[in-house]
DNA sequence: CTGAAAGCGCTAACAT
DNA sequence: ATGTTAGCGCTTTCAG
């Protein structure tokens, strides 16, 4: 029984085992053409004694399809994108499709690598979640060679591709009014995003999510004629210490914000660590709304304002898009906007005289 | 500039174009063997002018490599488990090798099938961290077929291969005195992996972690001649009404724990969330330890004892090892234990009487 | 239903 | 340094 760690048995193998042609035995392993039930049995027979294992780059040449998709993130560390991953698997699972993640670390060189060697690896589709939205030539070079892309979370720009998003410019919307309601001017806002400080309205970011939401939290205030607060718009806080960094230089500005927005989790935690450790309470003494469903908002405290997105789901359908595209020439399917809803807990409150 | 979605340039396709032979082509574009200047330039030319991508599942099957490696979890939505793939993916991407993943869901039948589809892709070498500790058959296979395997976060039994684990043991020991100290005779853990209640000391459940850390905590009270509670190890608890209902049950129990044990960040959100809907003091009613060291750990009240393990090193190393071992028929190398250690915050106290 | 034979795109001898 | 020529393991006509 030691097979020994050599060569593989092939469809030659086991054709000759099974007293039948290669073709014949092709036919019954690849489970296409017709075959004999004597002729079946005597296959998998052979196969089963051989431990046959089909060589899958064999069948990618000559079927130009791999059975898998890619998929590219700017972080993989982030706990949305593995729930949005876990949707992506699910559905690839389930259709017999591998998944091969690359991480593009917000890096537009690393993000060009991972879609050159998955495209190398011929991937049916894609799904890219954009390190930046302003440029994009070498995603467009991969859709034009014909490999089907989903956009997942933030759009890019000149790309016809179907982008699966979240409604973040209906949630900042939202959060605008809600702020404004309660008396707040001074809003401010971390983002992991590097984009050059400070930030105008109607100005472009990166970042389609960003601009997004940008647009719509101070928009607000705009159109109620009030000046919007974006100079409070602090970007690039990607490390723990850079985001401390920055929500403290927010908490010394000579007019500092009376509600803050962390644009994820992570950020979430920081401005959390520092409001606590400079004893400024919530929502007394300023307001803090989270851009992300973390588990741990209800164990704090107080109870923190978020936005929530159904990242399973999106996952899913990126992943349900991406290969329904496979093989269709047909035309860019549109996909919803997915919601984004705010829900109300109790870090936010009026702003403070 | 039309380039239209059709067949992609093929070496072939570029010599021509370069005027020069298939095999020189083949060269200059694989990197191997040596060509004149001239050729190498005449090449390039004409490649780029193609947009000439290298067919990966051709290069594989000649070279039996492809340039991948399948990595296998539990469970990916697991933080531990993201921040060990960015440590895989980055010593992937420095290697030039893509990251394959797949869930088994904690079901044996999807790890097979996983496996599977991983050696029909002739990954290069597997990272698996195994479902289940007791059933193995199937990884073995994989093993004996050639494909070099490592095994992270927990061991599998009668597998020859380099495990990259921590010591939990001796965290489970640390953990186990620790609270002995302060009195506590109760002790409770909440598991969520499938077993048989009521575990009873030196038994092996189904899972290499649970069992070095159940066997170190209460062993520490045998060995001090005190009968461990064992009696208070919940399995199980997947989902959040589970977990929610054992740290419910445990706390009806008689004779209830004056100390609790989390054995993950999901468990320990749960613990909380239960815990606190029932206005019991941490510490002074009961005391809490998480095997997580999760970031909102320091946020909540009071802030938690947690067990830390340097989880991105050892995906990094199990990259390392997994990557050395390719082409290896060598020796399997031995991997040191990974250092788990006990970090003391505010909710273990002294035992109430 | 089954067999023979021609590729898929690339690597790797082997010549030249 | 470069060209010729076999394959790698499978799918896929095309005959029979």
């Amino acid at each position: 029984m030691w097979e020994r760690s050599q060569r593989q048995a092939t469809v030659g193998d086991v054709a000759r085992l099974a007293g039948v042609s290669k073709a014949t035995a092709a036919r019954v392993l690849g489970q296409y053409g017709s075959s004999s039930d004597a002729a079946r049995a005597a296959v998998h027979a052979a196969a089963a004694a051989l431990s046959y294992r089909p060589n899958a780059s064999a069948k990618t040449m000559n079927t130009g399809r791999s059975e898998s998709i890619g998929v590219i993130s700017r972080n993989v560390v982030n706990p949305g994108f593995a729930v949005a991953l876990d949707g992506i698997m699910a559905v690839g699972a389930a259709a017999g499709v591998s998944v091969v993640v690359a991480g593009s670390e917000y890096d537009l060189d690393l993000e060009r690598a991972a879609i050159e060697s998955l495209l190398n690896k011929r991937v049916d589709a894609l799904i890219v979640s954009p390190a930046r939205w302003d440029v994009a030539d070498h995603i467009d070079a991969a859709h034009r060679a014909g490999v089907p892309i989903v956009l997942l979370e933030r759009r890019a720009t000149g790309l016809e591709v179907p982008v699966v998003q979240s409604d973040m410019a209906g949630a900042g919307r939202v959060i605008g009014r809600h702020l404004r309601s309660l008396g707040h001017t001074r809003v401010g806002m971390v983002s992991t995003f590097p984009h050059a400080a400070p930030y105008e309205l109607g100005e472009e970011t990166g970042s389609s999510v960003m601009t997004d939401r940008l647009q719509a939290v101070y928009g607000t205030y705009a159109e109620a004629g009030i000046r919007p607060s974006t100079e409070l718009v602090r970007f690039a806080a990607r490390t723990s210490t850079a985001i401390q960094r920055e929500v403290s230089a927010l908490l010394d500005h000579d007019d500092p914000p009376t509600a803050l927005i962390a644009s994820d989790g992570q950020i979430g935690i920081e401005v959390l660590t520092v409001l606590r450790a400079r004893g400024v309470s919530i929502p007394r003494d300023i307001s803090v709304i989270m851009f992300e469903d973390a588990p741990w908002a209800t164990l704090v405290d107080p109870p923190l304002t978020v936005v929530v997105q159904p990242t399973y789901e999106m996952g899913r359908t990126a992943a349900e898009v991406a290969l329904a595209a496979v093989g269709t020439e047909g035309r860019v399917q549109r996909v919803p906007l997915f919601p984004a809803e705010l829900v109300l807990r109790d870090s936010v409150g009026p702003a403070p005289r």
